[in-house]
DNA sequence: CTTAAGGTTCAATTATTATTGAACACAGCC
DNA sequence: GGCTGTGTTCAATAATAATTGAACCTTAAG
């Protein structure tokens, strides 16, 4: 959250200091590790692509997480990688849309849990014929399929709130 | 997720198993401890209330973690303390209707981190009046404009959601 | 061919979170 | 009073997740 030397000195170190930390929080909230939110957070408060070295110096983390958050951040569709001719490193620069980070992270993390749980619930309604007991049966058909109405909800729900969210 | 002594018999114990397992996976979706899904699924797939201790026997946890897990749902609002008088104990139901429980997450966990995100975007405007080059104030201040955009839109989306998933 | 810089991978370590269990509080009973 | 059942709290411990760092792969330069 601080140069590498822990002393922010000009108004702008102040100031990508404080969009660090708004990130690395807004990551916190939807479960993402924080060292990605940092991460996003610097190369969003920075006028030009970094390279990887950077990130390590400017945030202090080695180079194992660098290339770890990277990726994460990659498959996400946060973070764009950049190539300049006749430089042998990659640069890297944060999609300022957060709609790619949000919706990254829907379909990377949400949708698979949607899936597995519809899946449990198809199963479910399988076990449900071999229940004897006439009134237990009515009763976990109810339950279950309120879920069922709540999960077709969510996947209902998911694609409008990443339009909605969409700039 | 089985029973405390590890063989689930009856098909009603299966469907029970499954419930609760679609509950553990639910609540990490949102990034709730595991313990909390378990102790809500064995609610939701009960018939009738159960006792601090049933649960204890039936998952086979601690005291200690059933009384901060229902205190947590209580607060969340997705379970109920049902008392009935000559009878000391209390007794705990599930509030079936799920949009307690997201909405509960929504309430508490989502929205202080949403309000502290939005005090860092206010004082991080103040700070820019500090920044002397121009291009680089432009800069952030584009950056900063979209952050606020953002953050309000999340605000506004929050009652939508909360609303389309009532049932 | 050898060396070095840029990057990745993954087992080992460290930090974070969740769970336990022992101490405690309260209420009713003997 | 002392004893028992129900429930809470919180420091200690266990489980989980994130981070490191060493080994490794490529590519380009000397």
């Amino acid at each position: 959250m601080m140069n590498a030397d822990d002393k922010p000195s000009t108004e702008a170190e102040v100031i990508d200091d404080r969009i660090l930390s708004f990130f690395q929080d807004g990551v916190r909230m939807i479960g993402l590790p924080k060292s990605l939110g940092e991460i996003y957070g610097v190369l969003y408060a920075s006028p030009k692509p970094m390279t990887m070295q950077d990130l390590i110096n400017r945030l202090g983390i080695s180079k194992g997480s660098a290339s770890q958050g990277l990726k994460m951040l990659r498959t996400l569709g946060a973070v764009r990688q950049v190539d300049y001719r006749d430089d042998r490193k990659t640069y890297f620069e944060a999609d300022v849309e957060l709609k790619k980070l949000v919706g990254g992270f829907i379909r990377e993390e949400i949708r698979p849990h949607l899936k597995s749980g519809q899946d449990k619930l198809a199963r479910l309604e399988r076990e449900l014929d071999k229940v004897d007991d006439p009134e237990l049966k009515a009763f976990y058909e109810e339950r279950i399929k309120r879920l069922g109405r709540w999960s077709g909800k969510a996947n209902l729900v998911l694609p409008l709130l990443q339009k909605f969210l969409g700039e």
